[in-house]
DNA sequence: AGTTTTATTGCAAACGATTGCAAGATGCCG
DNA sequence: CGGCATCTTGCAATCGTTTGCAATAAAACT
């Protein structure tokens, strides 16, 4: 049984040297053969190629890294400094990963993911640039670690992240707009007969920071006050917290502008379980436009962020920064989709 | 602005034979050193370790791998192979992701991720392993690849698979009895008065085709008729086939088991927008127990897996056979959780 | 003082693929 | 047939770290 690990039992050739024995040839040969490379003659080509494919022989991509100081791996970090209980399998995450695998596999990058928790350790991203194991970084959402992003830009170059623009800053960064964002939320609140509203989420990450400045701009001048309420993204504890908040809360507040949809998803739960109409009594609007966002009752009104656009823009950008450019942020414009919640 | 990458201005310290011409010691004590080896005299251990610290060192994980043939990097593959528009944010995969991430996180292990099409790439399995990146493998889900996950087995040890367990199969495998699962769900749906099932999802993969298999059990000796609806699970397309299979089915059936939440969720909204009542005239069944189930109106009965203890079980056995020794597989109880839609 | 341990360190050979350079073979031209 | 360009191929260095072995120095023992 064990001598059938492959269908002949032959001796497993693993090296370069192993199947240039084999083929009679120098192991550069096989090297420049099995690159396609034009240098070799097309008939040793062909003969070691199949002979390659004969005793499934892969070259291994570590001696190849080394030698080429390239490992055609890109880098995904997933800060969660804001909350370290928040999951990775945030759906807004998720669905950005998805679109990155995409794109990356479609330019032949393969992706390594690193989930750092940075309160317990400081020095995640100097840890993962310097690895030595990716030719590139993508950290998706700054969190609260914005200050180390902009010093780790300062000597890396392909590094492209996913969060907030801020004026002047120096990491190259593509997200949405997301102070407009906010402030079309909230406009349409106001515009729905909002007079107090509670904004969900937690402000020491700077994407949501700007959602909430956004929505201090849009009631500046009308008078409607915007309570800032944190919560979160913990499944385990979102329902906890949402609910927490809101039995407390909604005998002065009459709409909640939720950071993400699932806090919006879980409020809208919860206000269902209180009694509470929605949007007659308490308006609701959320952030990302999940797929799911459509599916509740009623149908969420939301702020859509274009996730597979997101993606890959940032994708481009890395590879022209890989090979020397310094390529601009991209802000993307936010859309507000106005269903039944508000 | 160049001259100012480090700090000081110093020249980059990038290899071994750098941090030991500065410390004035040989490339392998310095090695020795930063490994914690007891060897090396503790304060030669101490000063480079510090200079290591100061001028930002880190050793080159490409080399380090080579040299000790192994990556501490632990393969994760996604085979979309019943329908190659699946998309990896689908709900399930991706708490699984998250879960075996926090595990390998844990034990040191880094995760590279690989989204696979076996229709596109005959050879996906072997070239993963062959590749020389990985430690060991886990493969979310067998999709319709279970003869080639079996023939990848019978060579290659490290390796386990989130998926259904058939009799005699010889790679190890982590998951649900769906069979059982299936039948719960079944049973369930015709205690509450069904008596004519649709089967919404792809039986071409095995894990699915369990789950039918189960309903079919239920079924069996009562004359409850159950037919399968082939419906995949890209987001893009799901709501529409949803839609499209339901619409011109409901005269005739009077309950829907759904391979996953996310069809089951789907489901329920089609419904609602048709004006068909849940549970009165139709009653739903899913799979899987996603946070989103408790959430639905009316929640969703379902059959839950325990995707946590899951992951930590795919985890645990790889380690253990990364060591060398050959487990066996798990298989773990479904429970059906019973809310308001049968 | 001589010998045996013991504690440190350096040396150099791996790990496996890539690639600049040079050498050998072949063909072409006058 | 000599001289030169063109194809192919082999040689050997290299990527940066790890580690067995030998060497040295220091300490311990008789």
């Amino acid at each position: 049984m064990s001598e059938q690990e492959t269908p002949k039992a032959r001796p497993a050739v693993r090296t370069l040297s192993d199947l240039a024995r084999i083929a009679g040839v120098s192991a550069g040969t096989v090297s420049r053969a099995l690159a396609g490379n034009s240098l070799v003659n097309t008939a040793t080509r062909e003969r070691i190629v199949a002979l390659a494919r004969d005793h499934g022989f892969r070259p291994n991509k570590m001696a190849s890294s080394l030698r080429r100081q390239k490992t055609d791996v890109i880098g995904i970090a997933i800060p969660l400094g804001h909350d370290s209980r928040q999951q990775i399998s945030d759906t807004f995450f998720i669905t950005l990963l998805g679109h990155l695998a995409d794109a990356l596999t479609e330019r032949g990058y393969d992706l390594m993911l690193r989930r750092v928790i940075p309160e317990r350790d400081e020095d995640w991203l100097d840890r993962f640039i310097g690895s030595g194991m990716i030719d590139g970084l993508l950290v998706i959402g700054q969190s609260d670690q914005f200050d180390r992003i902009e010093d780790a830009a300062d000597g890396y170059l392909p590094m492209v992240v996913w969060g907030n623009h801020a004026e002047g800053q120096r990491h190259c960064v593509v997200g949405t707009d997301n102070r407009l964002g906010g402030r079309l939320a909230t406009e349409r609140l106001i515009e729905s007969g909002a007079r107090h509203v509670y904004f969900l989420g937690d402000t020491s990450a700077v994407e949501f920071a700007a959602r909430y400045a956004g929505a201090l701009d849009a009631a500046g001048r009308s008078g409607v006050t915007v309570t800032p309420l944190t919560s979160h993204l913990s499944s385990d504890r979102l329902e906890a917290e949402v609910a927490a908040n809101l039995d407390r809360s909604f005998e002065r507040g009459d709409a909640i502008f939720a950071a993400t949809d699932t806090l919006a998803i879980a409020s809208l739960a919860r206000l269902k379980a209180l009694g509470i109409a929605v949007p007659d009594q308490v308006r609701i609007v959320g952030f990302d436009d999940l797929p799911l966002a459509a599916q509740t009752t009623p149908p969420l009104t939301t702020v859509r962020q274009d996730i597979r656009a997101g993606a890959f823009a940032m994708v481009d950008l890395l590879i022209r920064r890989i090979s020397g450019e310094d390529t601009e942020s991209i802000v993307m414009p936010p859309r507000l989709v106005v269903r039944r919640t508000a």
